[in-house]
DNA sequence: CGGCATCCCCTCGGATACTG
DNA sequence: CAGTATCCGAGGGGATGCCG
């Protein structure tokens, strides 16, 4: 399951991906960059998500310390979603990702063919 | 910050997030920057990842267009599997990700937290 | 408001065996 | 060498209902 390579590279490309493993985790992160959101204002964000999943994937977040789960002992309950600065420090991964998703969508309605011409290469 | 909603309304961190999404897709990917491996080599260097599978996420990372199938009509058979431009344009992200993953562990053995508990022992 | 509890389905990933 | 073909269990994700 898991393998501590440490220093030789590649295996932290898996534990990043990982820790943002989770049908909805990328979308949540990028609405709580620099944005402190209560559970239901991040539901609004995310429409499609039911809140058994939000709330699962938000522990997870919490668990893995990229955000904070604040509850205010109030009526009604009041609960603020935020993320620590190792969650803010997944920024710039995050823009990345969103402006490289754009650009990738871009090029599915552009005609920029990559043509399916097959493994003609192939030599005799 | 913008919403920056595809045309099926999606969010772009999503859509780009889809595209790795599968086990072992971003390590595949991560030693495939830059060079082009056969089938077997890129296998040894996942040992973790059975035929199976590797073949399966190689093809879904195909059919999206981030790397290409070569096959050469030889015998033996030779597949050569190489990113596309598109692939290649991930680059930074995945170096990026393998710092942060990196940088994460770190912070998992120097006690630098700052909320509390999250520290369950993680019993098998 | 922001959850749990329960049920269920379906995909993902793994193990094993066979083939061109 | 680089795959298919089966079979399988685990669990991620969804739907619904109840609760403090």
């Amino acid at each position: 399951m898991r393998e501590l390579l440490t220093s030789d590279g590649k295996c932290p490309v898996e534990t990043a991906l990982e820790l943002i493993d989770g049908k909805w985790k990328g979308v949540a992160l990028y609405h709580l960059l620099g944005e402190t959101l209560r559970f239901n204002e991040l539901r609004r964000r995310i429409p499609q998500v039911t809140q058994r999943v939000l709330t699962k994937q938000l522990r997870e977040l919490e668990r893995d310390g990229l955000l904070t789960r604040t509850v205010f002992a109030e009526v009604p309950p009041r609960v603020e979603y935020r993320l620590t600065e190792l969650g803010e420090s997944l920024k710039p991964i995050i823009l990345a990702l969103r402006q490289w998703g754009a650009e990738y969508r871009a090029r599915q309605d552009s005609p920029h063919q990559e043509s399916g011409d097959a493994a003609a290469k192939a030599a005799a």
